[in-house]
DNA sequence: CAGGAAAGCTAATGGCATTAGCCAAGCGCG
DNA sequence: CGCGCTTGGCTAATGCCATTAGCTTTCCTG
């Protein structure tokens, strides 16, 4: 019997597929048992290498907020010719990454780490995304009184109708793509008139 | 051994107990075992009068959008002065009602329901929702052809913000209240804007 | 090449849903 | 009044999952 040669970075490297092959509830449906089969190993093997299962999906939701943090550093870095362009092009990011893997943006979400005390990392890079937004928001002269909220309805919007797509919530397919635009044009055009506030 | 007297509709009302003893996890933490004890029964004699978990689910969740599609024909009923006075009001109405009982709002959400074959009633209420707010939205002008999109935005927008409130995912309690003023009025003045397309 | 740390295993426990099959309560009808 | 059937409740058994305990084997290290 040769060992597998597993070690904790591989075991979540597993759990990630399980999760990216389980399309939008893949994250809901991440079970010790699917990474021990995938891995060709018995269930209580995986102990050796995570704390558990509440554990690994700490990891998974860490690997997955940091990329989310990525994505919208590297916007952040190639600001678009107009000054709004950042804020538009965040909320596209956000929004294809999504579409690109479901699993994973649910693992992103979470009252989860909000409460969990073994969740400071994921929490952290949690407040590096929001950080990213609130200056592309601040790029779009919102004053610093009303940043807060601006963040906050930048959030929930793009946000919201991510949940939604990806719950299959928009009855019918009537380009989506449109009203995601339509959504983010609201959004910045309206953050832009707060200024004379 | 005198019977308890149960029947289906005790048995959803005391799963809607469960979930709204449970917080705002009390929708995913419904269990047959936690109902069974409430009913002072054991689990297995629920099945007289429930398919299962899956179909009791389903039970309650019809109920809660039910109630929420009441609350909003509530306020199209009786529409405020000013004519962006509805859609106003509905916005508020549902983070109310989210807020009055987290477990219910979840219960609403769903994947579930979208693609359940025997959910169709749950569809039906929840395709009133969204009829209230289509109607809302096109008293304040929105021209037909942007009609869809203007309502994808309102149920984004609503819906992210009460989920990320619901979650805690807004850090400090900066006057959450506030920030939803803004995002609805936001969301008002941009629909009332678009009337010029 | 010996020995111990690390990685795997099997077995056992406990929570949950679900199914099968048994028993008794209570209603309706003679 | 009492017989019997429908119906609501029960216990027992199965299966899936996570977790813990304790054993074995591999393989690196000295």
């Amino acid at each position: 019997m040769p060992r597998a040669g597993l070690d904790r970075a591989a075991v979540v490297a597993l759990a990630l597929a399980v999760v990216d092959d389980g399309g939008s509830t893949g994250f809901a449906d991440l079970t010790l048992s699917a990474v021990a089969a995938r891995a060709g190993v018995a269930v209580p093997s995986l102990y050796k290498h995570v704390a558990g299962l509440p554990a690994l999906r700490r990891e998974v939701a860490l690997v997955c907020v940091e990329e989310l943090r990525d994505a919208l550093a590297a916007v952040d870095v190639a600001p678009a010719a107009e000054p709004d362009g950042t804020l538009r092009a965040m909320a596209h990011t956000v929004r294809d990454l999504a579409r690109r893997s479901p699993g994973r943006y649910q693992a992103v979400q979470g009252s989860l780490w909000v409460h969990d005390p073994d969740a400071d990392a994921v929490r952290a890079a949690g407040a590096a995304v929001v950080d990213h937004l609130s200056a592309a928001v601040a790029a779009l002269g919102v004053p610093a009184e009303r940043r807060i909220d601006a963040v906050r309805a930048v959030r929930a919007a793009v946000h919201g109708f991510v949940v939604l797509e990806l719950d299959g919530g928009f009855g019918m397919p009537d380009d989506v793509d449109a009203s995601f635009d339509f959504l983010v044009e609201g959004l910045v055009s309206g953050l832009r008139r707060v200024v004379v506030t």
